[in-house]
DNA sequence: CGCCGGATCCCCT
DNA sequence: GGGGATCCGGCGC
């Protein structure tokens, strides 16, 4: 299936967590860089408080999010980048946040990028993007499948997790507790790389099958 | 190990 | 001029 017909063939909450487990991967020009998704958001338009295309808002920062499914929405925060993709048709600014990921190719070029070692590698959406060593918005806009980045979307490929959880997005205004409550961030119960997953609550296979 | 506060910068109001 | 879909180091337990 390609990426359009994907990114649009189910609801946003649904695609983010059909994510999980799948192989993400960024092309740095020498090697593939990347891993395991383990965790995800949805964030559900201009109805959403906490989206960035929430009451329809739209600028040069948030274009990405109105482009056809499957395509990368990239933004700054601080002096950080995120990794997006929207859903949904074009015009319908949905899209899906990947927070973080289970490192498994090019794993000694993505320390090198990032510094660091361990879970402290992926465990974040910002880290992650910092380990793959992407430090600009120049893909941002682009269809993903003309672009470094891949989500690999064959069954084969995808691990099978034990248990998806559903919770509360990270980091999101509490003003609006409907929105700021809502279960649209998912993630693989027990996966170290998971953002702020207690030591005692790490799985022994890492919450793969 | 886990909580808490400061850093830091682009973009919209 | 203010705030945000974060990160990290320091300190206390």
């Amino acid at each position: 299936m390609n990426y359009q017909d994907y990114f649009s063939s189910m609801p946003t909450a649904n695609l983010a967590k059909d994510l999980l487990g799948r192989p993400f991967s960024y092309f740095d020009g020498q090697e593939r860089l990347g891993g395991y998704i383990v965790e995800a958001e949805a964030y559900l338009g201009k109805q959403d408080r906490a989206a960035h295309s929430y009451a329809g808002r739209r600028s040069q920062a948030n274009e990405g999010l109105y482009g056809p499914p499957g395509t990368i929405y990239i933004y700054s925060q601080r002096q950080y980048f995120f990794f997006d993709v929207a859903t949904q048709a074009k015009d319908e600014p949905q899209g899906i946040l990947i927070r973080a990921i289970e490192p498994a190719f090019g794993l000694e070029r993505m320390i090198q990028n990032r510094g660091k070692d361990g879970v402290l590698l992926t465990n974040g959406p910002a880290k992650l993007m910092l380990a793959l060593g992407v430090n600009s918005r120049a893909w941002d806009c682009q269809p993903l499948d003309q672009s470094p980045f891949a989500i690999d979307l064959d069954p084969r490929k995808r691990k099978a997790a034990k248990q998806l959880i559903a919770a509360p997005r990270i980091g999101i205004n509490q003003s609006d507790p409907f929105w700021a409550s809502q279960p649209l961030r998912f993630f693989v119960a027990g996966n170290p790389y998971v953002s702020d997953m207690k030591k005692r609550d790490y799985d022994p296979n890492r919450g793969w099958l």
